[in-house]
Parts: structure tokens; C-alpha cells; sequence
RNA sequence: GGCCCCGUUGUGUAGCGGCCUAGCACGCCGCCCUCUCAAGGCGGUAGCGCGGGUUCGAAUCCCGUCGGGGCUACCA
């Protein structure tokens, strides 16, 4: 069995596009087929140059990879097809001796003309058929007269409006117009295309977007007038905005695909998150609901019966809540790496940071891991412990909520840290050194016990010292990894600025 | 307007005539833990759109109604 996912390069690549890739290539992986990968590029007016590549760049990064496509290759190339248009030509030959398919010179202003009038007089809205059974003479004595003609299907009375899907069953659906399906400019349309290159390429489970339920009549008509086998249909439901409209990019930055790379979601969460849209959880061996899964799991016990008609709405939240089960479940160094890009960005780290820098990081990483539920989070955590003492900021917020006892509680400490012998290493079992525990150990000591501080009271002053900020890793693990001198230094700014 | 698809808490889903006092997850609220923030633990909140049938019994079947969505292009 062969599937195959269709994107028009029109932009940034759409949400919809890895939705549908992702249960094609489920169903596919799971039944030992291939997956192919279709350029559908014949609207030449919407063409966008970098769209194609932003394509491959944004699925690859979601691990749903094609077997066959533009970039690949295959045994059915080409697979863009406006490098097909050889292709589809005998078809439409074939379709106009049959009988099936007449030639059409209206102008665009009469379709609109007769369109506006079937609108206003409530008519059903279509093509009233002028040019058919009339030669190009014949017609170009009538008004509304344009020089190049195009190609229109002559649909019957009897055409079959009910077909199988295999998410829905038997479907019916609305009576065809004579549609279009080669252009004046020499290209077919989706629907000529789409038929041809299914076809051809040995497609045999056609799964889409719900909104093409309306135009499957013409398609199986097509495959019955070529003498087709026509493949079978998987109609799936369509993602919404919160107002339940069909997901644009207009209305939800959520509908590029670019935009979650963006955010710092991981491409595991949101292939996990797609899979959990209009389809129910994986079952544990006691019956109980997991959430969390990879694609092979998704993939091994996949069945379109399971998949839901309703068109879900996409919820972020849920996304963000499974982007920091995916985080949390990184080894440390994994995180650290993805954490690279965001730094770099941001302007915390080089592109090439040293193995010293590197080091850090990964120390750093292991304090906030738990603490984040997107990438784009780390910056503002990372940022203080790769800034030079005296070019950490203190955020307003953080110095506003210093009060009375923060002088004493920064004397205290500067006094008993400075005790503390950051060169012995703490391992030797005497209990000593510059490490987590001994820190927190002696600043309880000397606040807390000793200035009868509440801990909340006590350590709010020292962790905008150290941070700038009000929030933070772990104060005494952030004071072990920037070390003595960094965090005394930082102690006696503050100190010195109240 | 016409045709088609769909209708379980705020969101994603389970449910396929009695196991439903409608389960689970996210969110939200509260409590616990706690050096901040998270994470974690415990508890709570809220739903079968509506009206008729069928049946001993309906979230589950039928009809109607209302609501939402899609299509109605020489766009896909």
C-alpha cells in the first residue's frame, strides 16, 4: 500500500500538513508501505519560491520522513507537479473524445456575472453550460468571449454523490458543478491532478482534509471515466481556531509550522500532541490511559475506526503541559544541546561556546530542566550565570520587594560565606567546601537560626543578589556553579547599592 | 441562499441500550511539600445542545429542531 501527503507551496508550511503526514505515515508504517511526498505547485499565482524547502526543513524536523519526493526521488518522478504537465495532457485528450469533458471560453466577468445573479435569485450556484456542444466559432459569436479556452468536466445527472471513507462510512455529498479541471494558462487543476498523479504513482489510500468530502464525486467520476481503480478515502477532520473556523494562519500563529520551532516546543511533543487531536490516547496493559507515546507507538496500534469526526480545536495549553513531560525526560546533555540554538539567539552564548561554557551549561541545565515547559523559556534562567558580576542586572520587580531585614541578611551572608574554603573539594568527607548543601547549611545557620528570619524572607534578598531576578534555578546550587568569588562579588553589589 | 459533514465538562477524549451517581488527561481552584519558580502528592470545579419518539431501560437507536463547520474559484 502506498500513501501520500499533497501541500501546495504557498507560504509558511501549514500545522495541517504534519497532521495529516503524521497519520498517513502511521497507517503506512504500520502496514510495510511507502510514504510519498507530492509538490502540488500548480497555482502558479500563490506560488511561493521558499515554501518548498521550509516544507522538507519543518517535517524532517518532526521525524516524519517520506520515502519518495521532489528531493528523494522515486520511481515515479517527478513528483512536482508542475514538472508534470506532459502528464496529465493525454488524460484530458481522452476525456474530450469520450465525450466526458468539453471546452469552455466564458470569461472570468461572465462566470461572475452569472454567479452573482444565481446567488441573488437563490439558485444554486454553477455553470450554466453555454459553451457546451458549441464550436470556438460558434461560441465567439456570443458575449462574454475569451481567447483561451479551458477544460470542463460534463457531469451527469446520475453522478454518484455517496462513497466509502474509511473514517466515516458511506458519505454522501453535494452534486457537482462542471468543474474545471484544465486552466487557460495549460495547468489542471487539484482535481485533474490529483486523480492523474494518484494514479500514476500508485496511491492506494487517499487521506485528507475533510473539506475535500465536497469534491470526491468528481474525482471517482474521473477514475470511472478513465477506467480507474479509485483508491480509498480517509477524510479527516479539520483542526480549528478557538472559534471553531477551520485553523488559519491568519487567526492562529499556531497554523505555521515554523512558529512552534519558534515558541521552543520539541518536535516529539507536538507529534505526540497532533496524534492525541481527534484520536484517543494509547492503553497500558491495565487499561488505563497513557498520553505520552512515541510514533512508533502511535504507529503499531493505529486504526482509522479510532479516528474521531469532530474537528478538535487546538489547544495550546495541553501542548505546553506535554512540551515539559518531553523536557523533563531529556538527559541532561540532550537538553543542554536543544537548549543551544535559544542561548545563541538570545545572545547569551557564541556559536561556538567553549568547553568551559559548555560545562556550565550543563550544569545549569540540570537545575531548570524541571522548571521549563518551552525552550524559549532558558534565556531569562541561563542568561545570569554567563554574565559578568558587574553587568548583572537587577530587574525592578526583583529590587522592589527587597524590605527592611535585606542589609543584615546580605551582611550575614557575605560574612559567613566568605568563611566557607572553596579549595578543598567537600569529597574528602570532611563535611567542608563550596558545594550546595554546605552553603545552604551555613546560610540557615546565620540567617535563619541566627537572625530568626523566615527561610521565604531570608533567601529573597540573596537570590536577587545572585540572579537579578525574583525567580531562579535553586539558590544554593546556583551559588555552588557560579562559585565563590562570583557570588560574594555579587552579594557585596547589591549590599553596596542599598 | 444551496448542498454536505458534525454535535459528551473550558479543551482533547472514553463511552457503542443496563457496568454512567458519565471515566481519563490538560486547564482552572484549593491544600500539602517548599529558598523563588517549577516538579510532585492530595482534593475540588464543570458536560451528554434542545424537543419528541422506540424501549422495562438511551449519552448510546430513530425523527425533528437548534447550533457549529466545510464546500459552493481557471485555490488547494
Amino acid at each position: 500500500m502506498r500513501t501520500r501527503v499533497a501541500p501546495s507551496p504557498t507560504g509558511d508550511p501549514h500545522v495541517g500538513t504534519a497532521y495529516m503526514s503524521l497519520f498517513n505515515l502511521a497507517f503506512t508504517r504500520q502496514q510495510g508501505g511507502q510514504f510519498v511526498l507530492r509538490v502540488e505547485d500548480t497555482d502558479r499565482a500563490r506560488f511561493r519560491e521558499d515554501s518548498e524547502a521550509q516544507l522538507y526543513d519543518t517535517l524532517a524536523w518532526l521525524g516524519l520522513h517520506w520515502d519518495e519526493g521532489p528531493d528523494l526521488g522515486g520511481p515515479f518522478a517527478p513528483y512536482r507537479q508542475s514538472e508534470r504537465l506532459d502528464t496529465y495532457r493525454p488524460y484530458v485528450e481522452r476525456l474530450l473524445e469520450a465525450g466526458h469533458a468539453y471546452y469552455c471560453w466564458c470569461s472570468k466577468e461572465r462566470l461572475d456575472q452569472m454567479r452573482d445573479r444565481q446567488q441573488k435569485t437563490k439558485q444554486p450556484t454553477g455553470y450554466d453550460r453555454l459553451c457546451h456542444g458549441k464550436t470556438r466559432e460558434e461560441r465567439a459569436e456570443l458575449p462574454g468571449f475569451s481567447e483561451t479556452p479551458v477544460v470542463r468536466m460534463l457531469i451527469p445527472d446520475d453522478v454518484p454523490l455517496v462513497f466509502d471513507d474509511v473514517i466515516r462510512g458511506k458519505v454522501s455529498a453535494p452534486k457537482p458543478d462542471d468543474q474545471v479541471i484544465l486552466k487557460a494558462d495549460g495547468f489542471p487543476t487539484y482535481h485533474l491532478a490529483v486523480v492523474v498523479d494518484d494514479h500514476e504513482m500508485g496511491i492506494t489510500h487517499v487521506v485528507r482534509g475533510e473539506e475535500w468530502i465536497s469534491s470526491t464525486p468528481k474525482h471517482i467520476l474521473l477514475y470511472q471515466w478513465l477506467g480507474l481503480e479509485p483508491p480509498k478515502f480517509a477524510h479527516m477532520p479539520l483542526l480549528r481556531n478557538t472559534d471553531k473556523s477551520k485553523i488559519s494562519k491568519r487567526k492562529n500563529p499556531a497554523a505555521r509550522l515554523t512558529w512552534f520551532r519558534e515558541q521552543g516546543f520539541l518536535p516529539e511533543a507536538l507529534v505526540n500532541f497532533l496524534a492525541l487531536l481527534a484520536y484517543p490516547p494509547q492503553q497500558d496493559a491495565e487499561g488505563n490511559d497513557v498520553e505520552v507515546f512515541t510514533f512508533e507507538e502511535f504507529s503499531r496500534t493505529f486504526d482509522w475506526a479510532k479516528v474521531n469526526p469532530i474537528g478538535p480545536i487546538f489547544d495550546l495549553k495541553k501542548l505546553e503541559w506535554l512540551n515539559g513531560v518531553y523536557i523533563r525526560q531529556l538527559e541532561v546533555g540532550e537538553f543542554a544541546t536543544r537548549l543551544l540554538p535559544y542561548l545563541y539567539e538570545a545572545g547569551i552564548l557564541g556559536d561556538n561556546p567553549s568547553l568551559g561554557e559548555l560545562g556550565r551549561l550543563k550544569l545549569v541545565a540540570a537545575q531548570i530542566q524541571e522548571r521549563m515547559s518551552l525552550l524559549t523559556e532558558a534565556p531569562a534562567l541561563v542568561g545570569p550565570f554567563f554574565v559578568a558580576d558587574d553587568q548583572l542586572e537587577i530587574q525592578e520587580d526583583a529590587r522592589a520587594q527587597l524590605n527592611a531585614d535585606a542589609p543584615a541578611v546580605l551582611d550575614a551572608a557575605i560574612a559567613v560565606l566568605g568563611d566557607i574554603d572553596d579549595h578543598g573539594d567537600g569529597v574528602l568527607g570532611t563535611g567542608g567546601g563550596w558545594v550546595a548543601a554546605t552553603i545552604e547549611a551555613q546560610l540557615r545557620e546565620a540567617i535563619v537560626d541566627g537572625l530568626g528570619i523566615k527561610p521565604r524572607f531570608a533567601f529573597g534578598p540573596l537570590r536577587t543578589a545572585v540572579s537579578g531576578a525574583r525567580i531562579s534555578p535553586p539558590l544554593f546550587e546556583s551559588m555552588e556553579i557560579l562559585g565563590k568569588t562570583s557570588t560574594l562579588s555579587r552579594l557585596r553589589s547589591l549590599r553596596d547599592s542599598l
